[in-house]
DNA sequence: ACCTGAACACCGTTCAAGT
DNA sequence: ACCTGAACACCGTTCAAGT
């Protein structure tokens, strides 16, 4: 039932790393489980109950290699380096995250994993949900760039990797002044 | 000639802000302009370079509205500003600049105004291209965000316009101390 | 309970043809 | 030079039907 669910959504991300998205359909990941397309129905509504079920799929695979432990800085990292990894090993189902509307279940999970950390690091709660969105923006977006050739070719065989970790270095940076300026109130 | 193409592609963002992204085809197109789908082939060769042509027309508008006075700190509120006043100008059509691969003509004007305004600042060459990313990133994200609905409904009727001042804040400090640090090496 | 086939209203694109 | 109609190989989705 659900597992069946999780089977279909599988296909249609290995379809859209092989072929692009563009090539998810219906008929497409049908044929791909030898059922027909109508088969799909009973499990996934539409298929924009399908793209959404891909983004969530995504998330999860985020969330459960999700660094508990360490400092912040490294709790930080860690989730920046998983996003990245993210984006790698699905380059053609990726941007659905960044493309399709989804506040959804998964994606507060991971606002509230980065909100927690910040926490934790002693922002104010004040200025939590607004440095969320910014660090959220910037990992996903930068991820979704480096996938989609936006960033052109860039550095030998798109490795932007060190150019990243010097951006969130900054950003951690700019987290410690926001701390520090709070205390000094 | 190119007037034709200009038209074609004013039509189909405007179809796209009207009725969504998905509402955009050669056929919707076509009836538009009153022409059969195929009279637009020999403007635009395909959906794609439409679709391409939409975002090239974007950032055309964008970088029209391109602030030319003021100090760093102003030139890039006003780069702020005028990407988020295109991203409500266009919300059916704007995600394509994020969602398309582009390193297209005009997305390079777009950057090496965001570069010419940070050199101008005094940010360190070497340094130009990382920042010149990080920022391009989170400006054409965060109005994707807020566009699209992944941040949920926010403030009283979405007016993000505040909570993104303060982020542009935070990163204008945080270039201004990679410009000290600079000076003092 | 789970699946299928036929059908409907769409797509993008090619090609030969019309003026 | 500019446009069209018919056709091809696709779409997502509904619905009645099969086991």
């Amino acid at each position: 039932m659900d597992e069946k669910q999780r089977v279909i959504i599988d296909q249609a991300i290995a379809i859209a790393d092989e072929s692009g998205i563009e090539a998810v359909s219906m008929r497409a990941v049908g044929q791909r489980l030898g059922l027909s397309p109508m088969a799909i129905y009973p499990y996934l509504r539409s298929k924009g109950a399908l793209l959404d079920g891909m983004v969530e799929r995504m998330l999860g695979e985020l969330l459960a290699a999700a660094p508990g432990t360490g400092d912040w800085q490294d709790r930080l990292r860690a989730v920046s380096a998983a996003v990245r990894t993210l984006a790698r090993r699905h380059p053609g189902a990726y941007p659905l995250i960044v493309a399709r509307p989804g506040a959804t279940a998964e994606s507060r999970r991971l606002d509230d994993l980065i909100s927690e950390i910040l926490l934790a690091a002693g922002v104010p709660a004040a200025e939590v949900p607004r440095l969320e969105r910014l660090l959220s923006t910037l990992l996903l977006g930068f991820a979704n760039s480096e996938v989609n050739g936006r960033f052109g070719a860039g550095p030998p065989d798109g490795d932007w990797d060190s150019e990243f970790a010097a951006d969130l270095d900054d950003e951690i940076r700019l987290i410690e002044q926001i701390i520090a300026r709070s205390g000094a109130a």
